[in-house]
DNA sequence: GTAAATTAGTTCAACCATGAACATTATTAG
DNA sequence: CTAATAATGTTCATGGTTGAACTAATTTAC
């Protein structure tokens, strides 16, 4: 009768979740210490990475992105326009919504962090092969799915 | 002449680590809101369960596990200790160490918060088989190991 | 065409986390 | 034994994140 057999950390779906926090920690971590040397935040790179793949976006967008609130966007913006590295325009038709865009200046930074980022997540993958990789990705998109459809 | 050919987005290893540090904050913030019925934060529960697993840790020891600098334990530990979840005791042989103990009413509230945790964890891996999920666990903890032999 | 409801962005106060400097206690060197 | 070194926990200033209230612009309803 032992108690603690109906406890989480035997539950192997607990374990390894778990597991996934310590790693998503210990990976920021490490690449916050990388990244120093640039003179970016983490955040700040998130930013710059979604500004590249969509621009034009607006804040509101960029925030649902990221998950994260719409404040947090407005409050980061400033370091990142300062340093130029983002250009704001007002969108013409809708005078409510600020158009982001990376600048010149930007897009090298961001080149530069990301080739510091995929160093860190080749390293720090390369003991699993390439399908348990993938396996584990589409594992995780699965997980957004489920949680995004509530 | 594609310029994005080479850029980490093409990177199955790149994109599979995005997808993690999505879907951990995506768990994150529903667990935050699951978890807000019974006033615990998410870094109060993870006190409680390494103290459960782990009782009598030193507050330095706690720090290591979580991966939080000390100070964090010494700001967090009153709120749970106002709240007669975690006992405190002064080490006898080193006046230094103080141990940390779940009181009665700390493991009652850790046991519903684990039920909450669980249920969360088990939807959200339901689509995986069990064998996926410890593969990605097993990628986890090689990981975590990486980085810390640094 | 106007009033109500909605949306984008900002401000602000509260809360968290961090790391450096510090006080106290232990350990090590000589 | 004493001085130097190290370890534990606390304090404090700083910076990051959040959500609620707010302003301004737009859309919807009537």
């Amino acid at each position: 009768m032992n108690k603690k057999q109906d406890l989480p950390w035997d539950n192997p779906r607990f374990r390894n979740w778990i597991a996934v926090v310590r790693a998503e920690k210990a990976v920021v971590r490490a690449l916050s210490k990388a990244l120093a040397p640039l003179d970016l935040k983490l955040a700040q790179l998130d930013m710059l990475m979604n500004l590249y793949r969509h621009p034009g976006q607006s804040q509101h967008d960029l925030a649902r992105r990221l998950l994260v609130g719409r404040s947090n966007i407005t409050m980061l913006l400033p370091q990142l326009e300062s340093q130029g590295l983002v250009r704001r325009e007002s969108d013409s038709s809708d005078k409510r919504v600020m158009r982001l865009y990376l600048t010149r200046a930007g897009e090298e930074r961001l080149l530069k962090a990301l080739a510091i980022y995929t160093e860190l997540i080749d390293t720090v993958m390369a003991q699993s092969s390439p399908a348990e990789c993938d396996a584990m990705g589409e594992q995780m998109r699965r997980i957004v799915e489920t949680l995004a459809e509530t």
